[in-house]
DNA sequence: GCGATTTGTCATGAT
DNA sequence: CTATCATGACAAATC
């Protein structure tokens, strides 16, 4: 607890360090495409005004470290045994800055993980499109300018002495990012959508207004740290980079992640409080798995590596363990997750030394709790690119299913989370592309892999995602009326909007198909029972006919031999019967009976009707 | 792994 | 014109 104290006080001093920073130039312009070049000149002073202070933060913090140690278990920092030990890590310190500045962006109430997440979710899909390629190009311009923010570990370029030793080596060998140009070129595809656009710009809008950011007039500082943290897991590597500090503590795992150019650039060159926020998020959502999970699974790994590195890797979980610590990682979780289950992902990923560590993390803290947004996001890029949470789960899964979400899969178990939930983000994303029809090579590659959970109802998800107010049941089931009024009293964006109609449209189309079924059936079922009762009718009639026609047989039967005993009878003149042969007997209209030859039969009826 | 069945969704036409 | 319903067709999921 005392250690928290004085750690508070340190990250207010952070705090206004930072603001002045905020106030100094990070503005939004720093992300307008046309600024750029200003910027870029304007990010090395501050570059160099940055690594000033950055100094004088490395020296109140190292005081601060060499005062606590941090505990792997709980993840608090308490009075160092061994202080001499830690010492050697300023980096570590730095983080702190990052997250006390964080924080007291926030405000009074250290922002969390978890609130930078929802505050991403929210904007995200408000964000303007036109900001991602400024931030885009922005943070390739300014590499520096974020360091003022950021901590220096972040900053890929100060030689300074801030830079630990280990934190060069993972750069360097940095393997070309492994996002392929399809997931790219997919991701591209999804920002450059108009709804997505529409999305952004809307929820700009709002979050503009609704913001009580400390700075005040720009907007595009938020998004270009929301489209920064939505590009990170296409740049696993970025965080990577953002995050030298891990990254050098893991060796292989660092060096195997390669951050795209332009994430990287987008980091550094993120303004000042964007640049921490972004930073500071990555660095958060990757890190605090390393330190808490330190002990656990990656043991192993840690267990390889350097004494140094552990010790550098507890350090910078410092300011993560704080982060997770203060901040509620349950509140993390968009959907549900745990911190701790998150924390495990990223841990995983970067004590494992696959790329995706850094993406695992993130998956983790958005996938875990919500992998159910993992399929809205799917088809939210589809309707609704605006949901900062689906592009999350989106970006990550994309830049994470390539390649093999195998390993951190397994290390996120041990953890304690199933693997099932990291696969989750891709199967979502496989139904992404499908549904969006965007059949890049990332997203349908993994056709093999099939979803083995339980899919959650996408409408839900979708609404989830895009933060509907209403339950998809009462968008469905409402009447016309009843559904107005909702919509009246809610004020929803265009997407949302649109969402919800495609929702009521889809679930009354559901009943409507599952009516339509039952009603095939049963008329299926009913016909059958026709069929089968006029079969019924049909052998009843057949039955009938062959009753009659046996007795027809058997009455022409006994006619027959009652003629036969009644011809047999007659006697002509001379007594001599007659030849049945040759005569006939036949019944006049009068019912009087005559014997007809049977030659002249015709004649003689004749004869006998003339007469 | 394959085929059959179920289910969700879309497109289209009717109401 | 819009919303809803009905239904064939398709694809994915499931058995």
């Amino acid at each position: 607890m005392m250690t928290e104290v004085a750690m508070m006080q340190d990250m207010d001093l952070i705090d206004i360090l930072w603001k002045q920073d905020i106030d100094l130039g990070a503005c939004r312009e720093v992300f307008d495409y046309n600024h750029r070049q200003k910027e870029h000149e304007l990010q090395r002073q501050r570059e160099l005004e940055e690594e000033k202070r950055l100094h004088l933060l490395r020296e109140q913090e190292k005081a601060l470290l060499a005062q606590l140690q941090l505990d792997e278990e709980t993840g608090e920092y308490i009075p160092r045994a061994q202080p001499g030990a830690q010492l050697q890590l300023p980096i570590p310190p730095l983080e702190v800055t990052q997250n006390v500045s964080f924080t007291d962006e926030s405000s009074d109430q250290a922002m969390f993980f978890d609130d930078y997440l929802e505050l991403l979710a929210e904007t995200f899909p408000v964000a303007e499109v036109e900001n991602i390629p400024v931030s885009l190009d922005t943070t390739l311009a300014v590499p520096s300018s974020s360091n003022i923010l950021m901590s220096p570990e972040q900053m890929p370029l100060p030689p300074d002495s801030l830079t630990p030793g280990p934190l060069p080596p993972p750069l360097t060998p940095l393997p070309a990012p492994r996002m392929s140009p399809d997931l790219e070129q997919a991701w591209m595809e999804l920002l450059s959508l108009p709804e997505l656009q529409q999305c952004l710009n809307m929820q700009m809008e709002d979050t503009l207004e609704t913001n009580s950011y400390p700075l005040p007039n720009n907007p595009e500082v938020q998004n270009p740290n929301f489209y920064a943290m939505a590009n990170i897991p296409e740049g696993e590597i970025n965080s990577s980079v953002v995050c030298p500090e891990f990254i050098g503590t893991f060796d292989g795992s660092v060096s195997s992640m390669s951050p795209p150019n332009n994430f990287v650039q987008m980091d550094s060159e993120t303004p000042q409080l964007n640049s921490n926020f972004s930073s500071e998020n990555i660095c958060d959502i990757f890190y605090p798995p390393v330190s808490l999970e330190g002990s656990s699974s990656q043991q192993g790994l840690e267990g390889n590596q350097s004494p140094t590195t552990s010790e550098i890797s507890n350090k910078s979980s410092f300011t993560h363990m704080e982060l997770y610590s203060l901040s509620p990682g349950e509140s993390f979780d968009s959907g549900n997750s745990n911190p701790g289950s998150e924390m495990p992902d990223s841990d995983s990923g970067l004590s494992s030394n696959t790329s995706r560590n850094s993406s695992s993390p993130t998956k983790s803290a958005y996938g875990d709790g919500s992998f159910g947004y993992s399929d809205s996001d799917m088809e939210e890029l589809d309707h609704n690119p605006g949901s900062a949470e689906s592009d999350y789960s989106e970006m990550f899964s994309l830049n994470f299913q390539p390649d093999d979400l195998d390993t951190p899969l397994s290390i996120s178990t041990s953890v304690g989370q199933p693997q099932q939930q990291n696969k989750e983000p891709k199967q979502y994303q496989m139904e992404l592309a499908e549904e969006n029809g965007h059949s890049n090579a990332p997203f349908t590659k993994d056709k093999n892999k099939k979803r083995f959970y339980v899919r959650l109802p996408r409408d839900e998800q979708r609404a989830k995602a895009l933060k509907i107010p209403m339950s998809v049941d009462m968008i469905i089931n409402l009447p016309v009326d009843d559904f107005n009024e909702m919509m009246s009293k809610h004020q929803l964006n265009d997407a949302q909007l649109a969402l919800v109609r495609d929702i009521r449209r889809r679930g009354k189309n559901k009943v409507a198909a599952q009516n339509c079924r039952k009603r095939k059936m049963e008329n299926i079922l009913g016909l059958e029972g026709e069929l089968d009762s006029l079969k019924d009718e049909k052998e009843r009639l057949l039955s009938e006919k062959r009753q009659n026609a046996t007795s027809l047989k058997e009455m022409k039967q006994q006619l027959n031999s009652l003629y036969l005993e009644v011809f047999s009878m007659l006697r002509d003149e001379q007594g001599n019967s007659y030849s049945p042969s040759e005569y006939s007997l036949q019944q006049s209209t009068n019912g009087s009976i005559f014997l007809v030859p049977r030659i002249k039969k015709t004649l003689k009826s004749k004869d006998n009707h003339l007469h």
